[in-house]
DNA sequence: GCGCGATTACCTCCTAAGGGGTAGGCGGCG
DNA sequence: CGCCGCCTACCCCTTAGGAGGTAATCGCGC
């Protein structure tokens, strides 16, 4: 309990990491031993230094946080994760927390929670925002298979025409398209709905175009 | 030439806030005299503090940094404004230069290089990032119709909701989030899907989703 | 002042979408 | 063989979405 925890700071915006840096250096507790700007350089210096604790911001250029806290945990950095972020995403917090993060702080909180929060989670606990708990809490009750374990649950059919909504087509384009009744097709995307969790049509759009776009990356 | 610029600044996040501060703190050509966390606030604050440069984030909760823009053009404002933002997206770049402002800058610059451009700008010059050069070049180069001059004809608010729309949100759900009747949504978005020439939401979401996409990498 | 665009909100009307159920045909599998 | 999962197609029903119009308010520019 004599040593301050050793802290790592990853961001690409210089601005942002003067500001943690300023509020950091007020606390005894805490002393920082490394910096990063991508997430490259994070995961190479978090080996170097093994710091107790690592501030990872998710929206990075080239390698993002998430991309980056995999690349940490699978090269068997044990450090504390906590990633600080503008977004407030619910599948982002799911992905994060299921990656092996250790808590999901928002840069908009007072900057004393924030302190407070490190503080806290160099001792063992988990960070998480306040305004973010419900929706962990929600996202933990049902069993969301992120990515391609869902999709793996899609019959061919309700796979194929999950696409063709992800094309922005509606029922009846799609029954054209694939030569069948468009009651037939409203099945099917009754279906694929409730399979994906979702409630809507636009979602599965939203949500398909997204993953397609992160596996073609 | 003796007296300091005086520097306003408008940020929801209070790190980013330190950050810039600290920065400034350095350079005794700038003077910190106003401070808000909120588009409202900073327009009631600059009306009464009348600063020469305010330096307005583009990404804010509620009132956003392009809205807040054009209200303080609107309340008469005369002071250089410089947008700082995360984003590079084409369309806030232009649709920013035309709502008036006096600079466009990146928050992950070089913290040197948005001093630099603070003070260029205080002396009348455009701050521009490096980076957005080209992009500013070819946006009024060619009236681009598939991307950033379409969604520039559109309204802040519909903007907005089209945002909405591309996380998957449904009227009512934008409704709740903006505080408005579902009615108007309605409104909104049949008014931005005439003007995209779409017919679905669906459609909207799907493009919308792409655009972001495309243009943020 | 007047008009105009933006935002708000309502109206009607129609269609699209989604949840529930039933059911026939088909292919695989114990 | 029977059972099961998939695809097909319809029934019911309710809600969501989108097109059209009217209108009040506000701020801006002429």
């Amino acid at each position: 309990m004599s040593s301050p925890a050793r802290v790592m700071m990853v961001d690409d915006h210089p601005l942002f990491r003067k500001g943690l840096m300023q509020l950091f250096s007020l606390e005894p507790g805490l002393e920082l031993v490394a910096e990063a700007s991508s997430g490259e350089e994070a995961v190479q210096l978090a080996e170097e230094c093994d710091p107790d604790i690592i501030l990872l911001d998710l929206n990075m250029r080239g390698m993002d946080g998430l991309d980056t806290l995999r690349a940490m945990r699978a090269a068997g950095v044990t450090a504390r994760i906590v990633m600080l972020t503008v977004s407030d995403n619910n599948a982002d917090v799911v992905a994060c927390i299921r990656a092996g993060a250790d808590g999901y702080l928002l840069k908009d909180m007072d900057p004393e929670d924030i302190l407070e929060q490190v503080l806290a989670a160099t001792h063992g606990k988990m960070a998480i925002s306040q305004r973010l708990t419900e929706i962990l809490a929600s996202a933990l009750r049902k069993p969301d298979k992120t990515g391609a374990d869902t999709l793996s649950t899609l019959t061919s059919r309700e796979y194929q025409i999950l696409q063709l909504i992800a094309d922005g087509l509606s029922n009846k384009l799609i029954a054209r398209e694939l030569d069948i009744s468009d009651a037939t097709v409203k099945v099917h995307v009754k279906h694929l709905l409730k399979k994906l969790g979702m409630r809507s049509r636009v979602e599965a759009a939203v949500w398909m175009v997204n993953q397609k776009r992160s596996e073609s990356t």
